[in-house]
DNA sequence: AAGACGAAAGTGGTTGA
DNA sequence: TCAACAACTTTCGTCTT
């Protein structure tokens, strides 16, 4: 689990609620994903010069490393002005002789099946992602997945789609920022099914295993998506909880759990949303919220505050 | 009339022989 | 590889607000 720690300001997007991530230095919006704080990466040189000599020779090395270009924008790019280093034009034969020598460099540069499949996929990992409203890092993790799985040669006879949807998949679930199976699916041209099945494949071959999502890492963004408040939230995330510490959680679906805790904190705190609003954002049926919320409200022993929160609706009290 | 309820049958995925 | 199984969905008639 990362370290997250809620905070005290509002998403400036959404409202939604902010959580500080230690172990990348940044600001996330749990509604909607916005990153507030990237960690401030210092792209000046890490050294300090006294003259313009000992500058000249100090260079800094490099662009900074970019997961998302498939050659992390570390290799070379010949210009294309037909003039040497000084500025005067080259003679023909010179000129044709760069000419070769540039088209050799882009060749090399994305040659072989790997690094074009690569750029087919990162192009697909950021179009999604985009969709889906993802921070970037998740983008890069994503990007970062695909590349193992490319490496070990796992993409033949798969699908570039496939791979990079749930490569996506996966990079959402290690950031706690979960999207379902079927809102990747809705984004990619893949179904459900074969996006399952390739993440699981992906799971094994790199021996990767990712704890199963929280019900809580649902709440913000369900939330946010039902104009709910902070309070709602909080008493979503203390409902799921309690049900987590009395076991009864497991097996079940995160989001048929989250749903239903929705449902629970919002007739407790007067902010109603029918089973069908709460169905429809989170992907699981009224049926389904029904049941949890029935057997959660049993064994949390809730009947009677429930009861009562009906009853004081009717009074207009709000 | 809309929402909530629950029974019954169907679907897709996991598990264990 | 197959069957058993639990969770979840679909559908639909009924009750409540």
């Amino acid at each position: 689990m990362a370290k997250e720690q809620e905070e005290k300001r509002e998403c400036p997007e959404c409202q939604g609620r902010l959580y500080r991530d230690y172990a990348r230095g940044e600001l996330i919006c749990g509604s909607c994903g916005l990153v507030i704080n990237e960690k401030q990466i210092d792209r000046g040189p890490e050294w300090r010069a006294f003259d313009s000599q000992e500058r000249d020779r100090r260079a800094r090395t490099g662009a900074p490393i970019n997961p998302l270009l498939h050659d992390k924008g570390l290799s070379t790019e010949i210009g294309w002005k037909d003039r040497d280093a000084s500025g005067s034009f080259l003679p023909m034969k010179k000129r044709s002789q760069m000419y070769r020598l540039r088209q050799w460099q882009r060749r090399i540069r994305v040659s072989g099946a790997i690094e074009r499949n690569k750029m087919l996929a990162f192009q697909e990992i950021g179009r999604v992602a985009a969709r889906l409203e993802l921070p970037k890092y998740v983008k890069e993790d994503a990007a970062q997945i695909y590349t193992r799985t490319a490496e070990r040669n796992l993409i033949r006879g798969r699908s570039i789609e496939s791979v990079a949807a749930a490569s996506l998949y996966a990079a959402c679930r290690m950031n706690h920022l979960p999207r379902t199976l079927d809102e990747i699916a809705q984004e990619s041209t893949v179904n459900r099914k074969h996006i399952g099945r390739t993440y699981r494949l992906l799971m094994r071959e790199l021996k990767m295993s990712l704890e199963p999502t929280s019900p809580v890492d649902y709440i913000p963004r369900f939330c946010g998506m039902l104009e709910l408040g902070r309070d709602v939230e909080l008493k979503a995330i203390k409902i799921i909880e309690m049900a987590i510490q009395q076991d009864f959680t497991s097996g079940r679906g995160p989001t048929g759990v989250a749903a239903s805790a929705i449902y629970i904190a919002t007739t407790l705190m007067n902010k109603r949303r029918t089973q069908r609003e709460i169905a429809e954002v989170t992907g699981v049926t009224e049926v389904t919220i029904r049941n949890r919320y029935k057997e959660m409200v049993g064994r949390l022993g809730l009947e009677k505050k429930m009861k009562k929160a009906v009853g004081v609706d009717e009074d207009g009290t709000v």
